[in-house]
DNA sequence: CGCTATGATGTAAACGATTACAGCAAGTGC
DNA sequence: GCACTTGCTGTAATCGTTTACATCATAGCG
């Protein structure tokens, strides 16, 4: 392996001199620089970046917790980060935890071992230790920072967009489509995210004047198959719903399916909406009405919120909400 | 930070014993064992993996190049690989290339730079400059698997299905059904798997004394969208297949969509077989028929070959082929 | 001319672990 | 009692960089 003695030894100048010359160009003088790059060159030097790490006591690498990396909904956000991160010299570990907490934590300890310097989580679990009740970041964490999901107690720095109002509005246009009977498939219910969808979905019934029917709230885990059964349950019901909103567009996809196999015909005798607006949601049949998250643009601000604490900075703001956007298509109609 | 000199002073033994007791308990008395683990419990110090990984010069990181990581087909390969490496103290750095060369190159880097020990390509190039022409495995290269596409010329270790049996299979099913008509949407034409797919379904319908006509083939890019275009263009055309292969399920699940918007009635009108049974297959309407690849198990297979030669071992075998499986659902019926 | 400021370069000490080698005590065999 | 083995531990070199500090030449200035 060819190392900076080399090189300095090509060169005829001392290794500190290569060193600077590669990451300060301006502290040497172009005859020497001109030196060492034609050395560099010639000998096929490749900085050895286990060395720098060590020696610089950081990885320039960021973990990002992701709860499931076969869901697409995270690729496209993953896709923003990694944009962002590789920009600036960052690279991205991906830790596919599976909701799985021990997997968080031995992920979050690659920061101890100092192999990350930072650690983004797509989930809603913290992956570190502290005490429940606590209400402020932990000064011993290093830079932390959450999208999608956010954190009920402590002011974790987070990406998100509003959840109430988006749920809120995806009810609001099944309220004006004439749906009274709404059913909900939320996701799990120890989740900041999916308490909000529920608020959102409350608020909206309650501001129309709508009862919400607890026998028509089911709980899914965002999975394809998940959708299927709970629709399936809700059709067994005798009194059914008109209209159904899922907490994602997997779960909408599962439920309309089950639709069709109890032989309803979509959208007429079941509205569904669903959330997130991942690339099938536009190729399912019906065409599915949802509510479209910015992923890429969370992505990229999450990982510009690490940058800027990995740079020492404090986050300025703890949460900042991006837009969402009611995407009407064919799988809703009025009753 | 708590280092190994700490530890070593609070359970007064030299730091050599310390980094033995932690690496190679056997080799030290349990005495000074139980000394250093207090002391290691009491300081709370871990490993300076960093340090640890520059002295031995690896980085137990495997670099995984994607072609495009929003793929739901990827990301369970990508599960299989993990999960077989995480068993062996092994990191995954996942490079998504966007089919992007330089960023392939870019994440092969890594290994010179000895961030990571080994490349696993799930695309179809070679991360490596290399002569073209060139017919063996280079000596300067590192450890170097694929999986699902392997390379035409060079004997790279690669764990794959039998792409061309696979393709001749659907075929085969279209053609038990009456088919004689039968449309081939592939992916992008330079690349093995494609050419195999090709292959076995020019072979197949030679077998059966099947014309093969040119303008019912078309080529996509593996996405949605393309699936739908390349559908849109075969519709236009004045004599129309009544079967379609797809070479994966999301140029399927477009294409059926374009057919239901040319109102033709699914699978009745056009039988359509998709590639490779990602989860929305089995949801989308009718439920896709399609070619079932053991995707986990390409992944741990393809990791279990890169483990063995990151131990030095040479790679007995250049291509582990694994079973794959017609799945028949519900897009396909007699014409 | 002498003094200081400036810029370019070199010297050498880190960073935190692993590990070859040496040293030492206790045990073993004759 | 001696030589040799065995088991455990410590000393110190080493990995390839970065970087504080020292050195030295040159220029600028009064």
């Amino acid at each position: 392996m060819v190392t900076i003695k080399d090189v300095a030894k090509l060169a005829g100048v001392s290794i500190a001199t290569v060193s600077r010359t590669l990451a300060e160009p301006h502290k040497v003088s172009e005859k020497t620089r001109d030196k060492v790059m034609e050395a560099v060159a010639s000998s096929g030097y490749v900085t050895n970046t286990l060395a720098r790490n060590f020696r610089r006591r950081r990885s320039n690498t960021v973990v990002v917790l992701v709860p499931d990396i076969a869901n697409p909904f995270f690729a496209n956000i993953i896709q923003g980060i990694e944009r962002v991160a590789s920009r600036s010299q960052y690279r991205i570990l991906l830790g596919d935890t599976q909701g799985n907490e021990s997997s968080e934590h031995a992920y979050a300890e690659l920061v101890s071992q100092r192999q990350a310097d930072g650690v983004i989580c797509l989930g809603r679990n913290i992956p570190f230790p502290y005490r429940k009740g606590r209400k402020t970041l932990d000064p011993d964490w290093p830079p932390f920072a959450m999208a999608c999901e956010y954190h009920g107690e402590i002011p974790v720095p987070t990406v998100c967009i509003d959840n109430v109002a988006a749920a809120a509005e995806a009810i609001n246009h099944l309220i004006e489509l004439g749906h009274r009977d709404i059913a909900f498939i939320n996701g799990p219910a120890d989740s900041p995210l999916c308490d909000d969808r529920m608020l959102g979905f409350r608020q909206a019934m309650q501001a129309a004047q709508l009862p919400v029917n607890s026998r028509w709230l089911k709980s899914g885990d965002f999975t394809l198959a998940s959708g299927y059964r709970c629709m399936e349950e809700l059709l067994t019901l005798s009194r059914r719903p008109t209209a159904l909103f899922c907490a994602n567009d997997e779960m909408a996809i599962g439920a309309m399916q089950a639709c069709r196999d109890a032989e309803l015909s979509l959208p007429e005798d079941m509205s569904v909406v669903g959330f997130d607006d991942i690339a099938f949601a536009a190729y399912s049949h019906p065409r599915l009405t949802t509510v479209n998250q910015p992923r890429n643009r969370i992505g990229e601000q999450v990982m510009k919120m690490m940058l800027a604490m990995l740079a020492g900075e404090n986050p300025t703001e703890s949460r900042l909400v991006l837009p969402h956007e009611l995407v009407v298509r064919e799988s809703t109609c009025a009753v």
